[in-house]
DNA sequence: CTTGACCTTCCAACGATGGGAAGCCCCATC
DNA sequence: GATGGGGCTTCCCATCGTTGGAAGGTCAAG
C-alpha cells in the first residue's frame, strides 16, 4: 500500500513515517518502479507500535530500544520493564514540576481580586517572589490550618 | 553593567538575554562605544520578572502580555488573572495527559513479571492496545474494587 | 488528454535553550 | 607598552517531534 494508506491505518502521518525512516527508527521502505514507498500490513503493525509508544510519551530513542526488544524473541521482560520504569520516573518528575507551577499559580490567583483595579498579587510575585510569595504562603498555610 | 553581570543578577543566561532582545520580548539594550550592551538595575528587574514567569511555565507570548500589563499602570487585575487562569488550565491539561500516560504505564508495569522470560504485557500493549489494555483495565478495576 | 489526488525530495519553521567559532574589547600584570 | 586571559560581539548549528510548503513526478478516473 501507499504511504497515505499506511498513515491512515497506523495513525502516524505520512510526514512522520518518512521522518522515522530517515532517522533510522524504521527500515527503508520498499519502492515501486514509480519511486513510491510500498508498505505491508506488517509495516503498519510496526507503525502502530510506534504510535502507541509515542502516545505513552516514550521518546524516539526509547522506542528504538523497545522495538529492538519487541523483535528479539529471546528478550527478557525485565529489560522492557526497566525502560518503562525509567520512563515513568521521567513522567512523574515532569508532573511534579508542572504541579508545582500550577500550585503556586493557584495560590496567587486565589489572592488576586481580578477586578478593575490594578493591584495584582500575581504581578507582585513575578516582580519579586520573595516579597510576595512568603506572605501568600503564610496566608495559604493559615487557610489550610486555621 | 555588562550582559554577564545582568545574567548573574537576573538568573537569565546571557544567551537568552540576547535572544529575548532579538525576538522583541525586551527592548534593544543600550550600547557602549565598544558595542557592549549596557544594562541598568531596572533592566535586571525586568529580566527577573521574565525569569520568574518562565519558572512558572509561562510561554514567551504570555510573558509578553504580562510585561505589557506590568508596565501599564491603569491595568485591571482581572486581565492578569485571566492570563494566569488560562495558563493554569493549560498546565492542568498537560498534567492530566502525563498522568494518563503514567497511569497506563503503571498498570502495565504491575502486570509485567520483569524477569528473564520474554513474555511482556508492556510490549503486548504496544503491539495491540485494544487486545491487552482492556484486560489490564479489568484487572485493575478488580484490584481497585474487590 | 486533462484533471485532481497522491507521491517524491528538499528546505524551513516552531519553542526555548545550549554549544561553539572567529574576532574585538577591557583590565591587570609584567 | 606589550601581553594574556576573560568577557563581549555576531553568526551558525543542534536539540526534539512535528508540520508546512514548493517544485515536480505518478496514478486513476473522466
Amino acid at each position: 500500500m501507499n504511504i497515505g494508506q499506511a498513515a491512515k491505518d497506523s495513525g502516524v502521518s505520512a510526514k512522520m513515517i518518512r521522518h522515522y525512516e530517515q532517522i533510522g527508527l524504521i527500515p527503508k521502505a520498499e519502492r515501486r518502479d514509480s519511486g513510491y514507498r510500498d508498505y505491508s500490513p506488517a509495516d503498519v503493525h510496526v507503525l502502530r507500535f510506534i504510535r502507541r509508544a509515542r502516545d505513552l510519551g516514550f521518546a524516539v530513542a526509547e522506542i528504538n530500544d523497545l522495538l529492538d526488544l519487541w523483535r528479539d524473541r529471546s528478550r527478557q521482560s525485565a529489560d522492557v520493564k526497566r525502560i518503562a520504569k525509567a520512563h515513568i520516573a521521567n513522567l512523574r518528575e515532569r508532573i511534579a514540576s508542572l504541579e508545582q507551577m500550577a500550585g503556586t499559580l493557584e495560590t496567587l490567583i486565589d489572592c488576586c481580586a481580578g477586578d478593575e483595579r490594578p493591584d495584582c498579587p500575581i504581578l507582585a510575585d513575578l516582580e519579586d517572589p520573595a516579597e510576595f510569595l512568603n506572605v501568600a504562603s503564610a496566608l495559604n498555610f493559615r487557610k489550610a490550618h486555621p
